[in-house]
RNA sequence: GCGCCGCUAGCUCAAUUGGCAGAGCAUCCGGCUCUUAACCGGCAGGUUCUAGGUUCGAGUCCUAGGCGGCGCACCA
């Protein structure tokens, strides 16, 4: 086309006079003008009859030059074109997939040929015409007709991709639109999901939602958001962990339950911390943690198989498997190992303990007892260096206000954590089902909650009532699901897994 | 919250010691019927994150702030 007036109307241009402007009002002037020869820039709807993937699987490896004589239509945006004159390639993007459209001008119909000079990259479209592969090889389809779906205003970042990690966090249908490894990852947070969805369900385990808004922030030691009822004029926390509710669908009589979803703890944000986060909690009667081991190594397992096909990863340029069975160990076992004091045992003195501490460079605090001390070892000497999946055993009582006393050990609980690539993935344990302990428990822990520590719980009394009406033994386990997916996708970064990481607002 | 680093055109990036803010691509205009980051020619595009300060002169130096990244702390 022959356009003498490439700024249509100059009393409405912008007084911005930015290049992003001037590409904003071009396009805006491009729908003022589809408008005026009666084509709707956002129609309501489009019947495509493949996807474009379907396209490609169904005419793999066409000769170059055939004509299919199969007909199409299809959709997609437009990430690409090429104009030589009477013959144009466009290029569409459906789901991540690309397909091209060859569009010589005479194969066109009259509004096709017009609405082509409209286009831009970036605008969504169908189009109706002849799968072939043209001269070249490329499998392509030659639309007689073109259908605007929706017309985009902004542009599309191109060929360099997107890099700048701000605007990939803050617009992710950008990322999204421009980079592959993007759509990588997302397509493989919903196999991840519904890998534990199945082999839950698979298992016996009933799927259940319970408040996501609590008047008692419990489960885990974790500073709460509050926000706040109107019409009941209460206070009520964001939930830090579904667990109190869950155990008491255990009390309830549901023998075997789980919640996949979001949990929000107020704390620092890093690139291993998003403040809400999904986690998978679950609870069955009559286990205990040595079965919940078992259930966690499936679960990862299941995971692995589904999302990629292979437990055998490969994380941040470090090979890590899945197979299976993982390392079992004790926590204090890791710490005589780690500290060359092989008889180091909870009932030691304090003053023995703290200057362990000393002498390894950990942070201690004088109110801390002996468990503190040596799982703050443990989490200073340890934790970070266990690369391959471990079962870390026996936490002390002090610091597992939920879990039973170990059946023989009087210091710690039946509780692990499962560390994979120096990270916790997992913390369960055969959870705590003697009301009595577990009120003495908590009344430690709101003692501490008085004192200044915020992260600690409160007591719960509805939770203890329903533990009064008695629990069977019950083994619990929660599991981070986007720590799962990074270590699955290999991305070190939780942003790079959450598609809406929370970031301060724009200004 | 503390420390370090970064922020320049729509995107990706340059800019020497403090000395005229540039390139490629995209946009816009022209050409081209087998391109693949098409190609060829041309025009245009800037609050150098913001506000102050130093200086004859600031993208560059100083102060404060904003946003992001990383580390620490906290945590999964």
């Amino acid at each position: 086309m022959t356009d003498d007036h490439p700024d249509p109307d100059p009393d409405t241009a912008p007084e911005d006079a930015s290049k992003l402007a001037e590409i904003v009002a071009t396009r805006r002037a491009k729908v003022e003008r589809l408008r005026e020869a009666g084509v709707d820039p956002y129609p309501v709807r489009f019947r495509p009859t493949h996807s474009l993937a379907a396209v490609r699987a169904a005419h793999e490896g066409l000769a170059a030059g055939t004509e299919t004589g199969e007909h199409v239509t299809v959709a997609g945006r437009l990430v690409g074109r090429r104009d030589l004159g009477r013959l144009t390639f466009l290029v569409l993007l459906e789901d991540g997939v690309e397909l091209q459209l060859f569009c010589p001008v005479k194969a066109l119909d009259e509004p096709a040929r017009e609405l082509l000079e409209q286009l831009d990259v970036g605008d969504w479209l169908g189009a109706s015409g002849e799968v072939l592969a043209t001269k070249t090889g490329e499998l392509s389809v030659r639309p007689g007709q073109l259908t605007l779906l929706g017309k985009g205003l902004r542009p599309l970042p191109k060929w360099h991709g997107l890099a700048d990690t701000e605007i990939r966090f803050r617009q992710r249908e950008l990322d999204l639109t421009v980079n592959e490894d993007a759509r990588r990852v997302f397509a493989l947070r919903p196999r991840v999901v519904a890998a534990l969805r199945e082999e839950m369900t698979r298992r016996g385990f009933v799927e259940v939602e319970t408040p996501i808004l609590h008047p008692i922030p419990g489960g885990a030691a974790a500073k709460p958001f509050v926000t706040h009822h109107n019409a009941l004029d209460e206070d009520l926390y964001l939930r830090i962990a579904p667990e109190l509710y869950l155990k008491r669908l255990i009390a309830g009589g549901m023998p075997r339950v789980f919640e996949l979803g979001r949990v929000f703890r107020n704390e620092g944000v890093s690139p291993r911390h998003n403040p809400e986060f999904t986690i998978l909690e679950s609870y069955a009667a009559y286990d205990d943690y040595h079965d919940v081991m078992e259930l966690t190594e499936a679960l990862l397992q299941r995971a692995a198989v589904d999302a990629l096909g292979t437990l055998e990863l490969s994380y941040q340029g470090r090979e890590v498997s899945l197979a299976g069975p993982f390392r079992r160990v004790a926590l204090l076992d890791l710490v005589r190992e780690a500290t060359g004091e092989p008889d180091l045992a909870y009932d030691h003195h304090l003053d023995d303990l703290r200057a362990l501490c000393e002498r390894h460079d950990v942070a201690h605090s004088d109110d801390w007892g002996a468990g503190k001390l040596v799982l703050e070892l443990y989490e200073a000497l340890v934790e970070h260096t266990l690369w391959e999946p471990t079962f870390v055993l026996d936490y002390p009582v002090e610091v597992s206000p939920l879990a039973r006393r170990h059946r023989s050990e009087p210091h710690v609980t039946e509780r692990f954590e499962l560390i994979v690539t120096g990270r916790e993935f997992a913390n369960a344990f055969s959870e705590l089902t003697d009301p009595d302990d577990q009120r003495q428990r908590l009344e430690q822990q709101a003692a501490a909650r008085a004192a200044g520590d915020e992260e600690a719980m409160a007591v719960d009394e509805p939770y203890l009532r329903a533990m009064e009406l008695g629990l069977p033994p019950t083994g619990g386990l929660g599991v981070g699901v986007d720590r799962l997916v990074m270590l699955l996708a290999d991305v070190a970064n939780i942003r790079d897994a959450v598609l809406f990481p929370t970031l301060r607002p724009e200004r």
